[in-house]
DNA sequence: GACAAAAGTGCATAAGTATGCAAGAGGATT
DNA sequence: AATCCTCTTGCATACTTATGCACTTTTGTC
């Protein structure tokens, strides 16, 4: 299985900066794992794992593995058809629609009941959604902007 | 001087997801800033911009070049005319209207677009004024506070 | 066990990003 | 003015990452 892998990646992630995929395979191949650049790309999507200045970096509330979760079938439909911006600020996620769209897509999230959400508000183009703390926040951005129109 | 580019640039990725860096000299081109790819490989460098899943984002904690503050005569109208009070609550701002009078105040907001709110939300006479952090809410409630009658 | 569907991987290569080099702009010094 | 710096940028290209395809392994069903 590769979760094995992915949790040896986060491992040497954390404790050691990491520049590019390549030297992330040498220090793998290290510690007797050896896979291709392809694969680590694969992975690195799959653990959500940022680049910035200083190289990669696992997410800032570090998720479990790969949970890519349930369907969410309304959201996703709402957020496709409404969904404009989604930011993040502190523990709460403010979400652009279009004009009149607030509403439904608040209504679906009220729906769905992520567990990291604690309430919606919703005007007439903007949700203001209310979440545990700044990760859980982070964790449902990430997640609301991946449904948007790519 | 570059320095303006950058603040372009920082705006473009907090309002809309960037997944690259020829999809952002495109958005730059249509604010009438005309670079190549190379040029902002080495602002993102700059700026500390960081890439992950959702593409590019600002620094979490964002040390800014000021920026200037244009003159928002809007909404120095409609908070003379339907502004009652403003209060700050950690990175929010309240701002109570009379009946009726938030729409306009925060359509008026948004159309200024200050670089600190991230968003706002009416109702029938209170306006929630997302910002970016505390401090940048204290500045915004300072400054419409500022326009209230004496 | 046999088959079908799904997941995982490498290869080759497309897509995206960083950088050495040189050119041009503006400033300071002589 | 001429010269020398420094800063900024574009160009070309090296470097890095993502992905379509084919193949193999695993999982589920009968």
């Amino acid at each position: 299985m590769n979760v094995e892998r992915l949790n040896v990646i986060r491992e040497v992630l954390s404790s050691s900066p990491v520049a590019s995929q390549d030297e992330l395979r040498r220090k793998l191949r290290r510690r007797g794992i050896q896979v291709t650049q392809a694969t680590l790309s694969r992975d690195i999507h799959q653990l959500r794992v940022s680049k910035g200045p200083g190289g990669y970096s696992l997410p800032n509330g570090h998720a479990a593995p790969a949970e890519e979760d349930d369907q969410a079938p309304s959201v996703v439909e709402m957020m496709n058809s409404f969904g404009l911006r989604v930011v993040q600020a502190m523990n709460q996620v403010v979400l652009s629609t279009v004009m009149g769209g607030a509403q439904p897509v608040a209504a679906a999230l009220d729906r769905a009941e992520w567990p990291q959400i604690v309430g919606t508000i919703a005007g007439d183009d903007t949700v203001l959604v209310i979440c545990g703390d700044a990760r859980q926040a982070a964790e449902v951005g990430t997640r609301l902007r991946s449904m948007l129109e790519p």
